[in-house]
RNA sequence: UGGGACGUCGUCUAACGGUAAGACUGCAGACUCUGGAUCUGCGUAUCGCGGUUCGAAUCCGUGCGUCCCAGCCA
């Protein structure tokens, strides 16, 4: 059997395959496109892009690329009411961040907007009028609804849809001059109004916006419908494979009729199954209501799905590639679990992540028997990444007194807790065995400081006489200590399907009250002094974090992207829940 | 009650008429200077009912269920 594959890249790992991926391989076999692979990511600029469209870049960039195809972005910038420059800009960022690139070895970029072919799908359309498969209809938006039919009776003609073809050129010219008020007319195709297909009955190819675009500004008073500009895009650029969502499976018919009556080149559309999260939102007008009315800090808000907000959360473009090669592309409206999601940034971030110290939550540990002053500060040495040899260690200073994880002390430890608790000993992360000899409460009765000692002789975390302890816990010099702000998230709503609400209720009645929650006086190792927004680390035992954009000199804030797997907080719950 | 699509472990995906497989999750254990990581073990899940076939997740029929469509949005 010949290869279908003729040279597939060495170093690129088998891609699991998938339907999509399967139609490719047979037109490649059949020849259909000259073994041409091209594909597009066509997203309208209303909105940021969220982690659903992730899958989409993923799948059209890697197809393309798989078999040495180009891929085009594309901006679907039909309708200038809801479209802006800043949604471009954040896009094209994102796509970028993601990793994948558009630029031709010449150096010219494979941008394109549905707005540079204005001219052509007008020139289009002027010809369906003069086969006589176009007609201006003055319907208004009410009557058409009623013409339309319903979803089991068909639909009754336009009155005018026999228009003469001169009448209907004259007319929409004038439509295209900005002679008429929004909405006063449309150019619709002749199709069938008896379809039970609805899209089919009669589309609205044009309608008429006096609105300003971003791009084309006051050029134009009418701008294309979807239906009537994506395909004729397509063709233009001379996709093969023209990948969208499930939803547009109706629109395919419509598709097919447009390339079909003009006679240019004919791409395919295939559809796939947008991506679902459990407890997260992917609709671009939900998101956009969250960050209007102030539901959460902005676009890039840490605990929005959106990758500007994925991204300042610390995820990696490494982990959401994997994710979305992981999750498979099929038919089937399915929910992945959002602790896939987790999964990918885990595994990305303990290969790469240097690890550090920080206590959240501190509690105050005085080392009885270790000398005070100035002098008395030991230097430790730490690893950086235990993962990874290559990232070296650095030197932790230790002194008398320290600050531990509140929760790492319990005065009356629970069943198989084995941290910190009067009498126990523990092992200080590179540091020393130390046992707690005395604990100092407040009038309330909390406890606000323990003392400790220290055994000398197990300096670096060992003791000589082989003695083992059942744990260790992170730590931070009290003298040393960098304080900074931390910001933990939990998902920004409680239910694994945020859409599920009463009647009568919205989306927003879902929401997390406890979505973030903002720690202050975190005590951080002093090697973190000098963070850099985005910086990626993992603070040992509590998860990984990413310093914010808010961080100033010398006042770090960080962003929880994920906490580590937690078998004991596991073990917990459920004691607890007995 | 029109049309389009889809039903495989808890979740996602594979098996393309020939032993239902993998990942995530969960559980149990080993190991460990992170209760992390790593490693090992644990899975009768093919929507129901008929049919074709030596053999059906796969083909046919039928029933049921879920999703999408009545924007001059995309």
């Amino acid at each position: 059997m010949t290869p279908l594959i003729p040279h597939p890249p060495a170093e690129t790992p088998a891609a699991p395959s998938n339907f999509i991926r399967e139609i490719v391989l047979k037109d490649l076999d059949t020849k259909k496109y000259n073994g041409r692979v091209q594909t597009r990511f066509p997203p309208e600029p209303n909105g940021y892009l969220h982690i659903g469209h992730a899958k989409s870049i993923c799948l059209n960039f890697g197809l393309a690329a798989e078999f040495g195809g180009k891929t085009n972005l594309r901006f679907d910038d039909t309708n200038p009411e809801k479209e802006e420059q800043e949604y471009v800009d954040s896009i094209i960022e994102n796509v970028r961040w993601l990793g994948f690139d558009w630029k031709e070895p010449d150096g010219t970029e494979r941008v394109f907007y549905a707005s540079d072919y204005f001219d052509q799908l007008y020139a289009w359309a002027v010809q369906l009028i003069q086969s006589g498969k176009a007609f201006v209809c003055d319907l208004t938006a009410e009557e058409m609804r009623r013409y339309r039919g319903t979803l089991t009776e068909p639909g009754k003609e336009s009155p005018y849809r026999n228009r003469s073809v001169e009448e209907n050129l004259d007319l929409f010219e004038r439509m295209r001059a900005g002679e008429f008020p929004d909405g006063a007319r449309t150019l619709r195709a002749k199709v069938d109004m008896a379809s039970p297909n609805l899209n089919m009955r009669d589309p609205v190819m044009y309608r008429i916006l006096n609105a300003e675009h971003h791009r084309t500004g006051n050029k134009w008073s009418i701008y294309p419908m979807y239906d009537y500009a994506h395909g004729q895009s397509d063709s233009i650029e001379r996709i093969t494979h023209s990948i969208c969502t499930l939803e547009f499976e109706d629109h395919r018919p419509l598709y097919d009729w447009f390339i079909e009556q003009l006679g240019i080149f004919h791409p395919r559309q295939i559809e796939f199954d947008r991506l679902n999260l459990t407890y997260t939102l992917l609709s671009k007008r939900k998101l956009l209501q969250l960050v209007q009315d102030n539901l959460v800090r902005g676009w890039d808000d840490p605990r929005m799905p959106t990758l500007s907000g994925i991204r300042r959360r610390g995820y990696t473009p490494e982990a959401i590639r994997n994710f979305c090669g992981a999750i498979g592309v099929s038919k089937t409206n399915g929910i992945i679990e959002l602790g896939l999601l987790e999964h990918f940034v885990r595994e990305d971030l303990n290969r790469r992540a240097p690890r550090m110290m920080a206590v959240l939550r501190p509690l105050r540990v005085v080392i009885d028997n270790y000398p005070e002053g100035d002098g008395s500060v030991d230097e430790l040495d730490a690893v950086n990444n235990p993962e990874d040899a290559s990232a070296g260690t650095r030197k932790v200073p230790f002194s008398r007194v320290l600050y531990i994880e509140q929760d790492d002390f319990r005065e009356v430890p629970p069943k198989g807790y084995y941290r910190l608790s009067p009498g126990k000993e523990v092992r200080l992360r590179w540091g020393y065995l130390i046992t707690c000899t005395d604990v100092v409460k407040d009038e309330q009765g909390n406890v606000v400081e323990i003392h400790c000692t220290y055994d000398p002789a197990t300096r670096g975390g060992n003791a000589p006489d082989g003695r083992k302890v059942k744990s260790t816990i992170h730590w931070v010099s009290a003298a040393h200590a960098v304080d900074a702000e931390v910001r933990l998230y939990e998902p920004l709503f409680t239910k694994e399907n945020p859409n599920d609400v009463p009647e009568g209720q919205e989306f927003t009645a879902n929401l997390n009250p406890a979505s973030l929650e903002v720690l202050t006086g975190c005590k951080l190792e002093p090697s973190l002094a000098a963070v850099q927004p985005f910086e990626r680390v993992q603070f040992e035992r509590l998860g990984y974090f990413c310093a914010d954009p808010d961080s100033a000199p010398g006042k770090p804030v960080f962003n929880r992207t994920v906490a580590l797997r937690d078998s004991w907080a596991k073990i917990e719950k459920r004691e607890k829940g007995k």
